[in-house]
DNA sequence: GTAATTGCTCAAGTTAACTTGAGGTCAAGA
DNA sequence: TCTTGACCTCAAGTTAACTTGAGCAATTAC
């Protein structure tokens, strides 16, 4: 049994696509070794880090959220049990908080139907302020958490 | 008080900028007219359509498929509560189906830190099958699901 | 009536997360 | 050994969701 892998058999073992692993090391996700002629040789327990990433993705977090998880996890060595649980459980905690939000959303959205307000200026869903209230929360395009926007009026020409 | 309102008004009401605005034009999110100048002017309830678009964003959602939830509303007349209440419910099935989901994932992440098995065969976190399995869940870039992988390999060149 | 503000169009740029392609190298087996 | 199939690098393309910029027109304020 080989105790190295190559970037094919990472590929099949995991689902992804060889460019995928090779963009993910790019973007420091995995950490592989080179052979003799310079092809990369993985560990198997890349295998459990890209599973991970690919469960930290379902669930909206982006390859930079997801990098700097895994930075808390040994580099030189193997990550064992003890060190995959340290990081899993920060990762549950910002999940509760994820899940929480989605079910206030979806408390409102029924208060909302209820009372058929979708309308009004007191409606928590429909309240611009609110949402400001609650940000840093949802998918992840809401990149950065969108900056004050309101633009359009070109800077003042010179001459 | 005024009937219809113009992009720069639209643009505070909703806090959207007012190329977001135009932009959401383009892909059939809102539909305003315009006067004899050429100037767009938005309905007043074109303030609870954005609304909707943004609480939907923030839960997961593209701009296509927000846009297809806005098509079951009347194009032609206002909106009222009850049209608003029947696209609603619909949306409010899908949210409660996305947090079922995650709250799964949560569980099964919980069994894993609690077993410290990340790394075992029979996990479902880590299991590649199990993610076929759960597919058409989670955040958006998943767009189109991931297709079948592993390619690489370029063609036969001819000759 | 004229200057400042707001709006318009259209083309191009931006970020994330990858894929595709070109041109060339390694490795495994008959 | 030589032929494939698996790899490699690097540049460019792709999609979503917008933003930015240029050049110009309509409104509004004084």
């Amino acid at each position: 049994m080989l105790r190295e892998l190559t970037i094919g058999a990472l590929a099949r073992r995991t689902g992804l696509s060889v460019s995928a692993i090779r963009f993910y090391e790019e973007r420091g996700l995995i950490h592989p070794g080179r052979n003799a002629g310079g092809q990369r040789r993985f560990a198997r327990s890349d295998i459990r880090r890209l599973s991970f990433v690919l469960i930290a993705q379902r669930l909206g977090y982006t390859i930079n959220e997801i990098a700097a998880r895994l930075a808390g996890l040994p580099d030189g060595r193997v990550p064992d049990a003890d060190d995959w649980q340290v990081m899993a459980e920060g990762f549950r905690t910002e999940l509760d908080a994820r899940i929480a939000l989605m079910q206030e959303f979806r408390d409102k959205l029924d208060g909302c139907i209820g009372c058929g307000c979708l309308s009004l200026k007191n409606c928590a869903l429909y309240n611009p302020e609110d949402r400001a209230a609650t940000k840093g929360v949802g998918p992840r395009y809401l990149l950065g958490d969108r900056p004050a926007p309101i633009q359009d009026t070109p800077a003042p020409r010179a001459l």
